[in-house]
DNA sequence: ACCTGAACACCGTTCAAGT
DNA sequence: ACCTGAACACCGTTCAAGT
């Protein structure tokens, strides 16, 4: 891991490096910051991780003083809150584009299908920004934050719609469809976490939403 | 939240008191530092979140200096891998304390009520240390770590064995046991981060476990 | 309105030296 | 074997000042 040339005290060291201001021939007035910082933030998010990514790294490269960020985002937590924000509505996107791909046959084999096809793109977005999705199913997101919730919630539309015509077309046993949607949501999310987190083989999550939408669709006739 | 008298400099302000020796009418050898570190390490997750969780502030509280924990703890994730796997001891701990005192027999009736034990312990645990659950389930810990897993695999065991007791007593559709072990695992951890994460009510966690039973065990006969 | 520079109070990590 | 003290290279946050 660690090479044998470790880092040795150099005189061409200059300690104070760190904030080198590398903004000097830029105009006064970046233009775009934010939109920067979020590009590079979810970058850093998805290379590295949450603990890599510092607001003083992210203004380095958006060559911007290290108080600039300071603007845009209140603090730290301001920054991962827009990025879980933009991760959920992004998320709903993918989810709904290949439900919608899968086909609009209503009919029974054909909801099935379209389940399948929404669970898969759920795991792709897990396993491909898995920093992000822990940062979107983060505990601190409880108390305030109401960005990132909002975003959450047309994500949970999304399932609950297509549950929702699963009902209607009789693939889907009745019964209060809010729960029935919450169930399913937190099982696919149950199988992300096991996935990012290494507990299966991604390989194996497949099979897995295969038993989940199995199970769910199992006894749709009364 | 910031009150209006902010801190301001002091002349009483010692710059360096930050690691100030507390640990000066002490045995040279502290004896159980590593123990002491850990325990210290559960309460500030559990109070503050991972975050708030520095090497230099146990060492505080252990009264050490800010150096000393390198013996114990490679570095700060070793302490987090420590954490995470004593996190999946005690909840395979709770989760089988609690389906055994739900009774052992293996009647239909009989088995939804301990899977429901079961399930109700994992969740109790997710919301009482959900901070600890995040580390446990971090995509972090896929790589390295050993510890962690091994812990891990306690738990599964334990639902693992719950599941087959199940298939035996005609109370689940017989299948292969390791993937309904996975699902139903994958199911109680989705409810668990839907519930810390607020997307739902604590409250509603009973029902939901509760529809997640029901739709593991209902068409249980051939 | 937006950005800079300096300052403050923290971090994790390393390493020679102490007991 | 276990711990200390000093040092290094980072952080986030604040705030007066610049454009």
């Amino acid at each position: 891991m660690t090479t044998s040339t470790a880092r040795l005290p150099n005189v061409n060291d200059r300690p104070d490096d760190q904030d080198r201001p590398n903004h000097q021939d830029r105009p006064y007035h970046h233009g775009r910051l934010r939109a920067t910082l979020l590009a590079e933030a979810e970058r850093a998010l998805q290379e590295d991780g949450v603990e890599a990514l510092s607001l003083r790294d992210l203004a380095r490269r958006a060559g911007v003083s290290h108080a600039a960020p300071r603007r845009h985002f209140a603090d730290r937590q301001a920054l991962l809150d827009a990025l879980a924000e933009a991760g959920f509505t992004r998320l709903a996107d993918e989810v709904q584009a290949a439900v919608e791909d899968a086909g609009t046959a209503a009919q029974d084999a054909g909801f099935s299908a379209r389940l399948r096809a929404g669970a898969g793109a759920y795991m792709r977005f897990a396993v491909r920004d898995a920093a992000l999705m822990e940062l979107m199913f983060a505990a601190k997101n409880t108390g305030d934050s109401a960005g990132p919730q909002e975003a959450a919630e047309r994500l949970f539309a999304v399932i609950g719609g297509l549950i929702g015509q699963g009902q209607q077309a009789g693939a889907l046993p009745s019964g209060d469809p809010f729960r029935f949607q919450l169930l399913f949501g937190a099982t696919l999310q149950g199988i992300a976490a096991f996935v990012t987190s290494g507990r299966i083989p991604p390989g194996q999550a497949d099979a897995l939403v295969t038993d989940a939408v199995a199970l769910f669709t199992r006894n749709a006739a009364p």
